[in-house]
DNA sequence: GCCCAGGTGGGTA
DNA sequence: TACCCACATGGG
């Protein structure tokens, strides 16, 4: 399975190159970005960091120090902006008194006491509490969203439901521990998903239309 | 006008 | 546990 799934990044790699995730200038941007874009297509996303941006927001304390009002004008564009203006307080407030302002904290702490911190925050779920992890601070934890799943359900390497966790541990367990393949593996499967799975008709063009043992995968 | 997007949390059965 | 639903903007 190991091969497999090695042979498959291999396949994507080949067809779409480094995907150059995340695209942030800080581990502060990535949490932030990784609120934001929950539920939302990344270009909404994009626009309410270029407002924090212009604002001079991107940075724990002086975002922490904003209104929940104040903040939501900000970041308004992104949706859920109630929501997601909690969310992101909440969080700052969080990395403040985990790194004290040092995000290198993050890359040096117990992992799973620090997951589990992340997870305790509202609006952190596991995708974002991951894609911070891996994105921010460079921690080997497959961000194992719904790109994922739908692509290698597909391929029958994992099921077509289940439990978010489970996947997680799946690719964990059967990829080798390297921060930079959990990114450019996570981020080559959005890329392939988004360019095939929703094509007429399915899999087109897709360079995993046929499955490595060379049968179609039933759709 | 409708569906969905780089989810989460709260509610109900 | 397994489904619903709200959240809200913007693009196809």
């Amino acid at each position: 399975m190991k091969r497999r799934l090695l042979r498959l990044y291999s396949a994507l790699h080949a067809r779409y190159g480094p995907q150059g995730w995340w695209p942030a200038r800080s581990a502060f941007e990535v949490a932030v970005g990784a609120v934001l874009t929950q539920h939302t297509a990344w270009p909404g996303a994009a626009r309410a960091i270029a407002n924090l941006h212009a604002a001079r927001r991107l940075e724990a304390r002086r975002l922490a120090a904003l209104s929940p009002a104040a903040l939501g004008r900000l970041i308004r564009p992104a949706g859920t902006w109630r929501l997601k203006a909690r969310s992101l307080l909440a969080l700052a407030r969080f990395l403040l008194e985990r790194t004290g302002g040092r995000p290198e904290r993050l890359r040096r702490a117990p992992l799973e006491p620090l997951r589990h911190d992340l997870l305790a925050v509202p609006g952190i779920g596991p995708e974002t509490a991951d894609a911070i992890l891996l994105y921010g601070a460079g921690r080997p934890v497959f961000v194992a969203d719904a790109y994922t799943r739908r692509v290698l359900s597909r391929h029958r390497i994992v099921p077509r439901h289940g439990d978010y966790e489970a996947l997680r541990r799946f690719l964990e367990e059967h990829l080798p521990g390297d921060p930079a393949l959990f990114n450019e593996l996570h981020a080559l499967l959005v890329a392939v998903a988004k360019a095939h799975c929703r094509s007429r008709p399915r899999c087109e063009g897709c360079p995993l239309a046929f499955d490595l043992r060379g049968r179609r995968p039933r759709v």
